[in-house]
DNA sequence: CTCAAAGTTTAGCCTTTGCTAAACCTGAAC
DNA sequence: GTTCAGGTTTAGCAAAGGCTAAACTTTGAG
């Protein structure tokens, strides 16, 4: 009732909203990092390897394929392999920094390898640039 | 193709499913620990309230409350004020803890209040309890 | 050159989590 | 005791992200 109730829950959910939104762009930045590791790993990405990667059945592949196209991320023709835009490449560039930045992170910080690979993947599209700063600081101080 | 190709595989798409099943409790904690907070504060928690901190419509919370009945962590009477079981308790306990250690951890590390507030939102859920206990660890030699 | 295996796509289904608009209760003020 | 404002619920919609089964391409082996 008072002001100040208010004003916490303001803040409090433009928390959750911050959330909901990186869940959204989570997913297709994962799809495309996964992409480019593939060009750069296999020569070309196929959507089989995808959804291998992921986890995921084919036909998902395909969908998320279609709204990435749509988002200037990805070109395909069909029966053809996965590429990048311009915007795609830059996406999966960043992912990757941010990715090996909050992994290097947790390994600095003595979590172990297997759970430092597991859980970058989490946490990684919540971290703002802020805290990527701070823990990028870490990982060199600990150097 | 090598062995160490179909390897590499499953290890990423456990640490991408994993990540799926993190969101779909996700939400519900969130959901659950609010409802704490507000029992706390305000002495009953009701579902206007609930909207508001969460930043979405009266609706969808209705819906919601209903799926967190379903798996017994919540209790209401129509038109009344939403009550946790023994088990939301329960989850809402972890969760602030949780919460609280992501949270002083960044601080620690740090990041400021304000980044600090809304980036252990985002991140509380994907953290491994190993990851969770060297984040307390770093706080209480920083202290 | 054929044809079958492997990969890809389509079709159709489901659940979750949002939304708005409209109907419905409750309780406090009169 | 009415009434009406504010809170709650229902109804109906949409988009995202999963799935399986069935149809369709591509390609490499013979």
């Amino acid at each position: 009732m008072t002001p100040n109730a208010s004003k916490k829950a303001k803040l409090q959910s433009q928390a959750f909203k911050r959330t909901r939104a990186d869940h959204q762009s989570e997913l297709a930045e994962d799809y495309v990092e996964l992409i480019a590791d593939l060009i750069d790993d296999k020569g070309e990405a196929r959507g089989n390897d995808v959804a291998i990667r992921m986890g995921v059945a084919n036909a998902t592949v395909v969908k998320m394929l279609k709204r990435l196209v749509e988002r200037g991320l990805v070109t395909q023709e069909p029966y053809r392999e996965i590429m990048l835009t311009g915007d795609g490449w830059a996406m999966a560039e960043n992912g990757r920094k941010r990715h090996a930045i909050v992994e290097n992170f947790l390994l600095a910080l003595g979590v172990s390898r297997e759970i430092a690979r597991i859980d970058s993947e989490g946490i990684e599209h919540h971290v703002s640039n802020e805290t990527l700063k701070a823990m990028a600081k870490f990982v060199s101080r600990q150097t």
